[in-house]
Parts: C-alpha cells; sequence; structure tokens
DNA sequence: CTTGACCTTCACATAGATGTCAAAGTTTAG
DNA sequence: CTAAACTTTGACATCTATGTGAAGGTCAAG
C-alpha cells in the first residue's frame, strides 16, 4: 500500500512515517516512479513503534528492539554478541522499571475513579477486574 | 533538606528540580535566606516522578496524578467532577496501553536474551521468574 | 489537456525536557 | 576577612519527536 492509506489506516501522519523510515523502524519498497510501498504487516509495525515512542522509548531503542523480533537459532548466536546483550539487558530493567512505575500509576487512578461516586465512565473491564475491598 | 542534598539522593540536576517545582510537581518551603527546603518525602516523589516522565507522561499528566493521591472521602467527591473523571479515564485507558505495549517488549527482549547464549547479562530475577517453555 | 489528489524531497518552526552558563547572595571553613 | 561551596534567578542552547509548508513529479478522472 501506499503512505497515504498506511497513514489513514494508522492515523499517523506521512511526515511520521518517512522519519520512521529514516531512523531505521520500518522498511518500504519503492514503485517504479519513486512512491513508497508498504507491506500490510506495515500498519501493526506502525502500531507498535507508536505505543513505544508514547511509553518514551528513543528511536535509537526502538530499533534495538525491532532488530531481534523474529531472530531465531544459529542466526540468534551469531548476531548477539556479549555486547549488545549487555545493552538489551540494561533496556530490560529500563522497561521492568517503567512497568512498574506505570502500574502503580494505573492503579493509583483506578481506584479514585471507582472511590469518586464518577465510576460510570470506567470501562465496564476496569470495574470487574478490579475487586477493590470495601471501605 | 536542600536542594543539593536532594539532588545527590536522588540522581537528577538541581535544574531539574527547580523546573519540577515550576511545574508544580514538587514543593518545597523557603527558609529565611531564600534556599529552598524539601521535607524527607521528597526523595520518593522526585523518584516516581522521573519514572513517569521516563515512561513518556508529561509534566500535565503527572500533575494530574499527583493531585488525586492521599485525597479521601468528603474531600474526593468535592474535588473530582465528572469532567476530571472523564479525564482521568482517558489517561488510564492510555496508561493501560503503555503498559502493553511495554510488557510486550519486555517478553521479546527477556526471551531473545534467555535464548541468545548470553543469560549470564540477566539478573536472577529474570531467569526464575521466567520459566520458558523449553525449546 | 487540465484538474485534483496523490506522491517526492527539503527546509524551517515548535514544544517539552534537559544541559549549561552567568551574575549575584549566603554560609562555612580556614 | 577570604575562599570554597552552597544557593538564587535568568538566559540561552540542545535533542527528539512533531507540525507545516514549499516546489515539484505522477496519475486518474473529466
Amino acid at each position: 500500500m501506499r503512505i497515504g492509506e498506511l497513514s489513514r489506516r494508522t492515523g499517523v501522519p506521512t511526515r511520521m512515517l518517512r522519519y520512521y523510515e529514516e531512523q531505521g523502524l520500518i522498511a518500504s519498497e519503492r514503485r517504479s516512479n519513486g512512491y513508497r510501498d508498504y507491506p500490510e504487516s506495515a500498519v501493526a509495525a506502525v502500531e507498535q513503534i507508536r505505543g513505544l515512542l508514547s511509553s518514551g522509548l528513543t528511536t535509537r531503542v526502538i530499533r534495538l528492539l525491532l532488530g531481534m523480533e523474529g531472530v531465531e537459532g544459529e542466526e540468534l548466536a551469531r548476531t548477539c554478541s556479549r555486547n549488545l546483550a549487555e545493552s538489551l539487558a540494561a533496556e530490560l530493567d529500563a522497561l521492568e522499571a517503567k512497568i512498574g512505575c506505570l502500574t502503580r500509576s494505573r492503579d493509583t487512578v483506578r481506584e479514585f475513579l471507582v472511590r469518586s461516586r464518577h465510576a460510570e465512565v470506567l470501562g465496564d473491564a476496569h470495574v470487574v477486574l478490579a475487586p477493590v475491598a470495601a471501605d
């Protein structure tokens, strides 16, 4: 698909799609006329990138992460140097920290809303999932 | 404590501590000479702020979140307008999305490292916590 | 053939968090 | 008293992701 469609389907401006490509986060073929051509899978890829960016990861780190999806067996041992492994271990710790931090805040917000007399605004999922101990 | 100590204990530059105050994220008393004076609790507060910032939240949202910690009962009903509740519900969804996204990436990285012959770089926690199905 | 909706690259501007430095007051050690 | 180590405010720079617009090529519909 061309960039316009990818943009429509993901809600991401074309400007950003080109930027992500420049940063090595997504790839595209070129048609004879120079237009970019994306595979169907680009939609999911872009959505993931957006999620990670909005979670505070930089394009550099995201490139790192994307670089190791789908790598297996022989390939894996070859491409994963000791040094890369250490970088990744550090990133792993950073990810855990972020997850913990966001989770605590999520619980705070959820609880606040439940107790606020405005629980109506909560999607059904929340009220059911959080059997808050009675006051 | 004064700003220098808070900075040393949190690893956050004084420049940033003043910025967080300007953004309404932390508060401080002033000594007779004009120096800022922070309570012990500021250390934890700053650490939380750092975590949230590194997770992609803006100071605006963080201010929102911090504004509702420790609010209870009567106070709560009064301060939580319908409108605020809706903002918070939206933030809650955004938080869930980020958590999901980061969690998926964390699992990818962890699994990658486990399979990479470089599991040594993993803190003990990981290997134990993730009983990965054997190949 | 022209118009409108695409696409290309390139450049410049903005916003938010952060770095860095300057000028000046305060406090403590020597 | 003076020097060193704090503190204050304020200005200006930087980085990253993003907005915006210009100048021009491509293509399908009329």
